[in-house]
DNA sequence: CTAATATTTGCCATAATTTGATAATGTGTT
DNA sequence: AACACATTATCAAATTATGGCAAATATTAG
């Protein structure tokens, strides 16, 4: 891990990259976040975050499929915002909802919520205080739509405000841009601020939402509690499916409408994640045998082959 | 109301009329029951029991249709036994579930459950401390399935087993039957013991669940919440159609299905309901008026007449 | 109380979803 | 590497949801 800190006249600009999800998951400053890597290969990830007073934003690349549960703190309000989503849309989801080409994410502190993202993605976030934002607002005559933006994960954006919005945080964020680091910072956070308001009059919610969308909504979160609750057992399909009061077939299809994976792909990347946690942490003394026993992987030749291919690495090799 | 208690040589027998749905849930001993009537006519209803150590024995007799809600006290397995349900079998439900005609319902204490029943109504009940059902089960080396017990309200009886219980609860309950009171409370006791143990025996899960139920529950459940959060304002169907993401039609299947009304219908009948427990116990000052506008209600004329249609008497006559 | 208006319900055709059987594929085990 | 077993894909049939419309019912105004 390189991390560097570069510090000019104003804020510094934190620059950290990473090999592995779990790790990464914790270098956004002040959020709290949960990462499960589910598409195979070695995991690579960035962020270059710019912190200033009542707002946080942020540029973060990913090179391996996740499924993110995330927390920002409260009395704040997030935006993500994917630059490249036109070729990889539907392939990102947040809590189980498909995203549009023209969509950006929308959520409030202190509520718990899901990203579905796929390989080599990058998004760009942004993190202000509600307070700020409501000043802001006020200060400029821009009526907010609270409800919209409480209620709505999904925002719809014009395209020319979209990729205003775009390049101003590209400019900002990009390493190599240093251009921008000669701005004072008081104008630089006069820009984005535009930038927030700007999205905010222009926006309007997404609300595609599948007629099927609640049910299987709530079969997902049933059958995951159900798994999370015996992780350390192997459950059969058919187990889960009488868990959760419903067939193979809806099960199947519940899964991958929300979380694009099917369930024993969901079960296994899972536990694999567990497992490569625990071994991260490991105390003297604890085996790979017994990590692994405790996330329900009995045949250790299996399991190091599956654990190789979705990490890169062995389990020894991650125990150090 | 008429209440009388008459004691033999041993436990005495609680007799008690009421005319009155809400008054009426509160006269089973140990038990926290919430009555709301939702069929037009005059209530009656009739309690007849017996109690024993560790151990209720009653009949009841409601003459309109209810939703009930109810809760046994904690450590306690109840048994609900309606004689007869062939003939209104559909229309009686425990949470939403309906009812085959062997059927008997079957719940544990401390955990709130839902029933649906109709007009003309009987059912016996039989409440049973836990420990001391698995005292009886061991002492007569019988194997209880808790998981039946537990997961299933509705449990199927073989016919005869049905009909010898029905007669025992019979002779021990019918107000007339002066010949059971002869005998001595241990041996009541202990063949009621038996009754259960046959029935736990002979039992298996009726697990006819239609796959739409899990659905439709949680629509209903949200609606209901919903309705009891606003329960001063008039909510249109279309309101609680956004509510709870959910389509008109769906709506009312969902209600419809699980608690035999349609949405509105229930609406009303909750808040009628509402009103006449509020009415009963109203402070010297409060208005019909006041009160019926606490439920939504804005058309005194109309009202009084629903009201009158529903309970049998004008709301100035209930308020004394 | 009655008439005018609005809401709700029942019914229907259509669309969407779920289901279960079977075939194909993948996984764990020896 | 090969077997047995479990999971996933495919497809047609069954079930369920939806939305329009007309009839029934309820609300509001006079």
């Amino acid at each position: 891990m390189i991390e560097s800190v570069v510090t000019h006249n104003h804020q510094p600009i934190i620059y950290t990259v990473i090999h592995d999800a779990h790790e990464h998951a914790h270098n956004l400053t002040d959020w709290q976040q949960h990462y499960d890597q589910i598409s195979a290969g070695e995991f690579y990830g960035q962020i270059i975050e710019r912190p200033f007073e009542d707002l946080q934003v942020f540029k973060e690349h990913t090179s391996q499929a996740l499924s993110q549960s995330c927390l920002v703190w409260p009395d704040s309000i997030w935006l993500g915002i994917s630059p490249q989503l036109q070729g990889k849309q539907n392939q990102s989801k947040i809590n189980g909802l498909s995203l549009n080409s023209n969509d950006i994410m929308c959520r409030p502190g202190n509520i718990e919520f899901e990203l579905t993202t796929p390989d080599a993605f990058d998004i760009y976030g942004l993190v202000i205080s509600r307070d700020k934002l409501l000043n802001q607002a006020n200060k400029q005559g821009v009526e907010l739509n609270w409800q919209d933006i409480l209620h709505n994960e999904r925002l719809s954006i014009p395209d020319n405000t979209l990729s205003a919005i775009n390049f101003l945080l590209a400019r900002l964020l990009n390493h190599n841009a240093t251009d921008s680091h000669g701005t004072p910072d008081h104008l630089t956070q006069d820009l984005i601020h535009m930038g927030l308001l700007e999205i905010f009059s222009k926006e309007s919610p997404n609300q595609t939402v599948h007629t099927s969308y609640q049910h299987r909504k709530s079969i997902v979160d049933r059958a995951r509690d159900y798994l999370h609750q015996h992780h350390e057992r192997a459950i059969t399909l058919s187990e889960l499916c009488e868990a959760c009061h419903t067939s193979r077939r809806t099960l199947q299809n519940s899964f991958e409408s929300i979380l694009g994976l099917s369930p024993i792909q969901y079960l296994r990347y899972t536990r694999l994640n567990g497992v490569r946690r625990d071994l991260k942490q490991a105390k003297t003394g604890e085996t790979i045998g017994d990590i692994a026993a405790r996330w329900g992987f009995w045949h250790l030749g299996q399991f190091a082959k599956d654990y190789k291919n979705v990490f890169g690495e062995l389990p020894k090799e991650t125990l150090k």
